[in-house]
DNA sequence: CAACACCACGCAATCGTTTGTATTATCGAA
DNA sequence: TTCGATAATACAAACGATTGCGTGGTGTTG
């Protein structure tokens, strides 16, 4: 079994008291004994095999080397990489990661942080969607360390790693104004999401900027990110505007709702209708045809939020708010220019 | 700050000693001491808020309440129901989930594994693909509980949660017979992963079973499950045997190659030539066409591998080997009755 | 040669629990 | 009344590490 091997063993076998045998392992007092018997004490603990009990040196410097890791649903694909990039940085510097799946509804969220919160994690990152702090997360802010991911907050007072959505959006409007569209639509996400509403207002903002008739007659937002009410939000859309020919939605799904509402009204996608999704999933590049897509670096965002995270956690001021991380666009099928005659 | 209140303050408060209020706290111990005096330190816990802290209690007990789990890639989108399955009954219980993401290469897992043990977890979850149990969760079995998922194992005195690859398997091949196929080939998983060579063989059995030709030449194996592998592979069976009219592939992502296979070949899913996937992952009934495809309980499966887990902890005996959950058949678009006129 | 600085190390308290054992009080029975 | 049993609680030692402080020894300096 592992860890049998005590701190006492070491110092009994390197013939120094266990205090000396403490300071000789721990690198930032190391300077303190004398290098010999450091070295003697390094020996005895790697024969012995000797790792620390992470419970006892818990509790007593009050640190647990882990954090916990609010997630909305794990079961969301989405959210595979945002925890793949933090784990990396986490593991590396020595930390665990305890994940929580708030898939029980929005209180569901406080309680898990209340038992994160009682298990005197180091730090917290948080991917819950809502736009408003919850009155646990304040309470929890002077306590650890709270980094939100994937998500800003109304109050900008807590670090935020977040895509930026409005490049984003202006990669896809601009992509398509460069085909040579002119009448571009838009399928937004539920407003009361932060992605929804900033999506929706830098679509608004891009259309303007590349000379387009900027309306909101010609956004139609879906009541989920879902691929039925992406379908129902397209086919309102187009029956409002049949000259449509593209339309930028706020989010993949919704994106292959696009796709669903373009079929039933007969028109071939990436020829006669352009449709751009956004967050480009896996399996995105197998849809028939390939859907062109707004590109969020998830991995990286959450790598980015570890280490601010850790930042935070080692004393460092950090500045609140949000960061925004660039997208990329990734070109497929699903984006051409234009019909040229125009009837 | 939470949990600044000690078991020392509540005992204060209700006038004891701190170790009668631990066990008037503690249910298994609570009959030791008076009612009226359980009642006093409940009353007072309760006003202060008091939280015992895990770590002291951890230090004492040995236990930590928490289970390390291992996986192979959190990016895949596969491994989020398992987690979301575990983490439902873990937390239930109490218990906090560890995440380990072992996607950098083979030793990767088993240095995770030894962190995890470092850390004291009271049990393993392992996700990890191989065949073969790893020297250090062999040493790491008598030490911790060890339930495996989604996977077994050569060795067969471990727990394992597995899907039922011979039924599904089975359920592919009748569906194909019944829609009239008689000339099927199978697209199979690399044989070094338990999975792939369990498809492989369950394949040559129910051919047989339903009275066709079973012939390893009738397999032709991917070197890696992903859709491009799937694609030559594919491309290899059919220039092997061009009369073929349906293929069972060990795994969506193959199939998604047999569906670009086909394609190159000119062949219109669904009419000419029927495939079917094999796991059902999300967004699978989006492609085009929409694939049939065996789906495995996965979330049930992390949730099963957690009480049987759990009831290993609590001390129950639990018989080792794999418990097969039984899949069944999402029936789409990628399968019909073979072309009638055959020539 | 004395005084002092300082380096290396040991001592012991501490983190917050649990739990074996000792102590006190209470009661019934001889 | 006295003794033993029993119940209820207090005492104290762990669990394994960290850390302020005290102390012995060595070297330097006036």
């Amino acid at each position: 079994m592992p860890n049998r091997t005590t701190l006492k063993d070491v110092a009994r076998e390197a013939g120094v008291h266990i205090s000396t045998a403490s300071r000789a392992l721990n690198p930032s007092t190391a300077a303190i004994v004398n290098p010999e018997t450091v070295q003697r004490v390094t020996d005895a603990a790697k024969k012995l095999g000797y790792r620390p009990h992470p419970l006892a040196r818990g509790l007593r410097t009050n640190r647990t080397m882990s954090v916990g890791v609010i997630i909305p649903d794990v079961e969301n694909p989405l959210f595979g990489p945002i925890i793949a990039g933090i784990e990396s940085v986490l593991v590396e510097e020595g930390y665990s990661v305890l994940i929580g799946n708030a898939d029980r509804g929005p209180n569901h969220a406080d309680s898990l942080l209340e038992e994160m919160l009682e298990r005197h994690v180091d730090g917290l990152i948080l991917a819950t969607p809502s736009r408003e702090v919850s009155a646990a997360a304040k309470e929890a802010r002077d306590t650890v360390s709270i980094v939100l991911v994937n998500r800003s907050v109304d109050d900008q007072s807590i670090p935020a790693i977040v895509g930026d959505d409005h490049a984003g959006i202006g990669l896809a409007v601009r992509h398509l104004r460069e085909l040579g569209h002119t009448r571009i639509g838009h399928v937004a996400g539920p407003s009361w999401v932060s992605t929804g509403a900033g999506r929706r207002q830098a679509f608004l903002e891009w259309m303007s900027n590349v000379g387009l008739d900027s309306s909101e007659d010609l956004i139609e937002e879906a009541e989920w990110y879902q691929v039925e009410p992406g379908n129902t939000a397209a086919i309102n859309l187009l029956s409002r505007h049949p000259d449509l020919t593209a339309i930028v939605a706020a989010n993949d799904l919704l994106g292959l709702g696009c796709y669903r509402a373009a079929r039933s009204l007969g028109k071939v996608i990436g020829v006669e209708i352009s449709i751009t999704g956004y967050n480009d999933m896996p399996l995105l590049d197998l849809m028939q045809p390939p859907m062109t897509a707004v590109r969020v670096p998830y991995r990286k965002m959450g790598a980015d939020a570890a280490t601010t995270l850790l930042a935070m956690i080692s004393g460092e001021e950090v500045p609140g708010g949000p960061v925004h991380l660039a997208p990329t666009l990734a070109i497929r099928a699903s984006t051409a220019p234009p019909p040229s005659n125009q009837h």
